[in-house]
DNA sequence: GATGAATGAGAATTCATTCAT
DNA sequence: TATGAATGAATTCTCATTCAT
């Protein structure tokens, strides 16, 4: 309850969450252990439960964790464009590149997907956050609608179908990358995501 | 010798493996035992290993399960109809009716691909059978292609994109189906598919 | 408790403990099981249990007719000599002949010998027939007595000594034939055996 | 940091595989559990596994402790005499009041030797400890050659037998301690042992 | 006689968690 | 703070045995 080795504290944390992803990431969820994750820290099992009082918690704060990477990624890519159609593709392509850099958050981010049926806290967390990254699509797709480069759309739902789109691509493509070439799949995915939402009155008043 | 009993052997075997979806379906891959499928199915932790050698046995027939009746419904579903475009709304609202009948196909495929990462065997068949949903669906568009309904696409692809974004709609749907109205979310998606595959020459040529 | 069908209860008998047999020799008494046996009688679990009413019940009947193998040999191998030397001699070279061609008689006793603690039928089998196994040597060793070869010892005794010796390198060979060279030992057990055994008063009369 | 410990760590080791040798040596391998051992040694199950990884790994011990002090006691005892037929005596000797003080001993033997056949490391321990046993009564043997009092025999392997012999008849009389005099068994050993090994030619020098 | 489906008592092993040091 | 010894509940899998057919 003291606060004065906050500090340190954090960052013990910080280095028991990292190394629980790199654990889960080899070894998938199910057959992990603490002692696996305290080995990776360098701390001991009762050195792991000192900072978190049980295996569950640590799952969370890695849950979280991942969430708020993947949310940051978007957020700094698309805010280094301009226009809405910029900004958009750069999202997407952002998860494209994180299944390619680091396939082992889609690989946790399911394992966390089937504790949801079972395990309110991670229902929750999930269910927030990907609310959360939802809607910063969303506001990207309003920006177009607002600034006359997108048709105007619900723009809600269309966020939701352009995440589920790109995240299970994303994530099938991490199962087993020999499937499909992601570069064309993504090319295909930008295509469609444009043709939809771009005006086309030009093309109309063409003639 | 052993086949007169043939039947009465796949009549047990399909009600072990239904038995292990009820119970998936309300525990969750990680948290359910053998015993339980037994309880669930009126048999011994024993009865039940007399008919599959294993857990895993067990769980890899009812991931095929599962998959060839996400398959069939979709194959049966667009058969009702003639046009490509009805066809492949119908696959569509197929995926998402599913989602609202069973919501536990969702939960447990998520299980599964839980597993992928760490279980050949899982991954395999995942990758299959996957595949083969995706190519019921690039077959409708292509379809499309040939009677001259929908535009020219990288069809394959597209068709993963569908897939994609259908598949995880109802999964996150299944996990908390207050976040969203399904059915908005339904029309938005047939909404963008079929304005990315209908052509539109009819509009330019319009005035 | 019909008695119509002895012969063939009794060759079914004789099948079931042959193939109890053949499955111990190859897997060790603490690996197989009665479909292990079953399989090689090319019967069924029920069929097994049949004819006898447990495991147990197959075990002793095996141990029996091992012991009763050994001793047949060692009867019908010394009857082809006159004299007790050269009877003596027969049988030590048949428990070494039994090793080389049927490793597996030591590997299942030793099996057994294991169970004598636990097992009371097991031990009573055991002390009965491995006394009239050294009963045996004894009565060579008291005919050499008798006839005036080998000198008067404590026969009963240098018996079992006997069969101790030869036992025993039978069975450490069996469980390494590369550690000696078997035939050597046994020229040295042949040679430890006369010279302890022979009357030497003619060597000293010799001049 | 886990130096300090090992003290302690060996002590519970030790403990632990006393543990196993007092409950195999009242119940016989196969029918012990870890339980029973943990029992013994007043730890629970998962006490004992943080010790040994396996049930295995104990027996391992446990196998090389028994030949270890098989090879002490005979080692010890032979080196309070000076004369090799002595020394070799006192070996004899010293494995038969192992039988009576310690009859377990023998008993957890021959489980082990049961193991044999099925377990390589087992086979691998066996031969290698069995093979010293008889090494040390080679150097006896040739002791005594060296120093005249032996005849030149093949001495490796006329180890061997002798402790093939005594080794057997110690354990044949641990199974049934009614079935014959150990003492007269063990005197006519001697005797014969002596009367192969010692030089006769004073004998025959006699006229 | 013979089958093999079904049972259920065990046994080994794993691992989160507690706690004395 | 940190350790790791110790616990014991939980789980998979094995297999002798029973019994309906």
């Amino acid at each position: 309850m003291t606060t004065r080795n906050t500090g340190k504290e954090e960052k013990r944390k910080t280095q028991i969450v990292q190394a629980a992803f790199d654990v889960i990431s080899s070894t998938g969820y199910n057959y992990f252990t603490i002692e696996d994750i305290a080995n990776r820290a360098g701390l001991s099992k009762g050195g792991v439960l000192h900072y978190f009082k049980s295996k569950e918690d640590i799952l969370i704060h890695l849950l979280e964790l991942i969430y708020r990477q993947i949310e940051e990624t978007i957020v700094r890519r698309s805010q280094r464009y301009r226009t809405a159609e910029k900004k958009l593709k750069a999202i997407i392509i952002a998860f494209i590149i994180t299944a390619k850099r680091h396939p082992a958050v889609y690989t946790v981010m399911v394992d966390f997907w089937a504790q949801v049926p079972t395990n309110e806290r991670v229902r929750n967390i999930n269910g927030k956050i990907y609310g959360i990254i939802c809607d910063e699509v969303r506001k990207i797709i309003d920006l177009g609608i607002d600034s006359g480069e997108f048709i105007r759309v619900d723009s809600p739902n269309v966020a939701r179908l352009v995440v589920s789109m790109v995240m299970n691509t994303a994530i099938q493509w991490t199962f087993d990358n020999r499937a499909y070439n992601i570069d064309h799949v993504t090319r295909a995915c930008l295509s469609m995501v444009t043709a939809y939402l771009k005006k086309r009155w030009e093309l109309k008043a063409e003639p």
